[in-house]
DNA sequence: GCTGTTGCTTAGAATAGTTCTAAAAATAAT
DNA sequence: ATTATTTTTAGAACTATTCTAAGCAACAGC
């Protein structure tokens, strides 16, 4: 899967992606750094930020960025969004269907919409 | 327009609203400050920082997370959305009109869709 | 075996956007 | 006028992330 993407196989790349795509999940570099820690293996934190920045860059995993003090990292890679709880942190998925009333019927329990925010992401056509 | 969002209009507050309500622009803080300078205003950094805080508080500016080192005020705080251009760093406004292929229609020149982050920002309902 | 080359990992230093601190200044209340 | 409250300010502190430069692993050609 990490070959095919273009990735040399490192024992380092190896553990972290166990840990990461163990389950799909949202995790801090930090987080994930801790993760790996309690398996018992040493990876530096300096490579757990190299190794999620080229798996990124990649495509193997989806970066989001939901407020300015840390960027998650998404091992679920499928087109999808997000709820984000402000009071609570939580980010749940939201599977990909964009009209905004389906989202209203969908929001998590107890909560209520405050913003949508929707970035598209475009690069220019290299020439 | 301040005062009715229930915010003191001081001196600095008011140069500072000056020019960031003259027209619609997405700025940082520090954009924000250099702009203040350039009409001969003195404010300090750290009155920047807080005041654009208060005002996205009340719901006078809107915060736009686009990548995770810097934070981007929006002063038109209708509802709307953007393309980020990664290339150029561009940041231009999207109308709300939520379809996906709509989306595609509107893409800036020169362009191809990379990726859609859509994040709806949910409150716990006070009880 | 060695030897060079390349790519990867690492600890710690550096960076930079942002927040915090504590004191002065402004404003408001009594 | 005196006191209380709010705001501003400079600079220090904070912190997620990136950078640096040295060491290490893998590999190829001898
Ligand atoms: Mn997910
Ligand atoms: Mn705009
Ligand atoms: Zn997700
Ligand atoms: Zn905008």
């Amino acid at each position: 899967m990490m070959v095919a993407h273009g990735v040399n196989l490192t024992k380092q790349r190896r553990i972290i992606a166990d840990v990461l795509f163990e389950r799909n999940q949202h995790v801090t570099a930090d987080q994930l750094f801790d993760l790996v820690k309690q398996t018992g293996s040493r990876v530096s934190k300096a490579t757990v930020y190299n190794t999620l920045g080229l798996f990124a860059r990649k495509g193997l995993v989806r970066e989001i960025f939901i407020d300015a003090s840390r960027t998650f990292y998404d091992s679920n890679n499928s087109h999808h969004h997000h709820f984000y709880n402000v009071d609570t942190g939580d980010l749940i998925d939201i599977k990909d269907r964009l009209a905004a009333h389906f989202i209203e019927q969908d929001l998590p329990e107890g909560t209520s919409m405050d913003v949508v925010d929707l970035v598209v992401r475009v690069r220019n056509i290299k020439s």
